[in-house]
DNA sequence: TTAAGATGGAACAAACAGGTCGGAAATTCG
DNA sequence: CGAATTTCCGACCTGTTTGTTCCATCTTAA
C-alpha cells in the first residue's frame, strides 16, 4: 500500500456501513477485517482501537453534513430562504448518516469521551450558522429579533426536538406538513409584520 | 397472562422484527427480552431456547408465504395466469419476509437441523402446487408437457435461480423486465403452438 | 542486502450471551 | 381468605466471543 491515508479512508467507507447497519457495539472488527480483506490484526496498522474507527467514521459523517448544510444556504440568498434551505437539508441528511445520529443518540455511548466532543463541536458550528443568518437577516430588515445569540439557540432548541427519534415515527407525508408548519412558526414569529 | 399461546405469539412477532434486522447470531435473548420488557428467564417459559423462537418466526414467515401464495392462485382461473401470478407473489414476498429468506440462504444457518427440515418442507410443497399447476393447464390443453413432474421440477429450479442474492442486486424496473422475460420463456417452451 | 512498511496467525484477558435454578410475585380457584 | 398454580425474574454458571497485543513473516524500495 503506498498511501497510508488512502487506506485508512478505505477502511471508514468499509467500516461505516458495517457500523451502520448493526451499530458500534455489535460491529466486531473481525467483520470490518473480513470486509477488507484483511487480516484482523492488520486493521490495527491503520488505527488503534475500534473506537478510534468508529470516530473516524463519526467525523467523516459529521464533514459531509456540514458541506451539504453549507452548500444549501450558498444556494440561494435571502435569509429566509437559507433558513428554509438548512433546516430541510439537515433534517433529510440526518436521517441518512444514521452513524452520526446513533453516535449522538445512542444511550448507550454517553460514556464515550469522543462523542461528546463531536456533539459540543457540532452544536457550537451550528449554533455559530444560525446566529450568523439571524444576524445577517435582521441587518438587511427581513427579520425583526432582539438578540441573534438567543434567537439561534431558540431556533436551535426547536431543531433539536425534530431530532428525537418520536418526531420521524409518522408516514412521509405527515413529515413534510410538519416541517411546513414548524418553518412557518419560525418565521411568523421572526419576520417583520 | 390468560393465554399462554397469545404471548407465544407476541414473542415471535417482536422477536421477527429484531431477528430480521440483526441476524439470528447478533440477536441476543436480552434485547428480546428487553423488548418485550420482560425478564430474560421469563422467555423461557414460553421457549425453551432461542434456536426455538426462530424457528416459530421462521414458520411463521413460512406460514404467510405459503397463505399468500395459495390467493395469488385462487385469484385467477387459467393455468398460464396462476403460475404468472405465483411466481410474481413469490418473488415479491420473499424479498419481503426476510428471516425466512435468511434462513433458506445463510450459509452460517447450515448445520441448524431445523432449517434444513423447514428448507426441505418448503421444496416439497413447492413443488406438488408447481407440479399441480401444470398438470391441470396440461389437461385443459393449454400446456403441453411430457412430465408434470420434471417440468415442475424444472420450473422449480428457475425460480431457485432468482432467489440468489446476485439477481437482487439490481434496479427495481430492471428487475420487472427480468420477470417478463422468465415468464414468457416458461410460456413458450410450455404453451401449445 | 537491508531497513522500513505492511500483514496476519496465534494467544489472551475481559466481556458477553445462552441457559439454569430457586424462589418471589401474581393470579386463579376452592 | 388461603392454598395451588401460573408467571416472572435476579443471580449465577460456563463456554464462547471479541478487542487487542505480540511477533514472525512477507513486501517493497533504496
Amino acid at each position: 500500500m503506498v498511501n497510508k491515508e488512502e487506506y485508512r479512508r478505505r477502511i471508514i467507507l468499509t467500516a461505516s456501513k458495517i457500523f451502520s447497519h448493526y451499530g458500534f457495539r455489535k460491529t466486531t472488527m473481525d467483520e470490518i477485517s473480513r470486509a477488507l480483506k484483511k487480516g484482523k490484526s492488520s486493521i490495527y496498522y491503520y488505527f488503534s482501537s475500534k473506537e478510534e474507527i468508529f470516530e473516524a467514521v463519526v467525523l467523516h459523517e459529521a464533514n459531509q453534513l456540514r458541506a451539504r448544510l453549507t452548500t444549501a444556504i450558498k444556494e440561494v440568498d435571502s435569509p429566509p430562504e437559507k433558513l428554509r434551505n438548512y433546516i430541510y437539508v439537515r433534517m433529510k441528511e440526518f436521517a441518512k448518516l444514521s452513524n452520526y445520529y446513533n453516535a449522538v443518540f445512542d444511550k448507550n455511548l454517553d460514556h464515550y469521551e469522543f462523542i461528546e466532543k463531536i456533539r459540543a463541536r457540532y452544536d457550537r458550528e451550528e449554533l455559530a450558522i444560525l446566529r450568523l443568518l439571524v444576524y445577517v437577516g435582521n441587518n438587511r430588515g427581513v427579520f425583526d429579533v432582539e438578540d441573534s445569540e438567543y434567537t439561534a439557540m431558540a431556533i436551535q432548541t426547536m431543531l433539536k426536538g425534530m431530532e428525537v427519534p418520536l418526531f420521524w415515527r409518522k408516514r412521509e407525508v405527515d413529515i413534510n406538513q410538519r416541517l411546513e408548519a414548524i418553518l412557518s412558526l419560525i418565521f411568523n414569529g421572526i419576520l417583520r409584520k
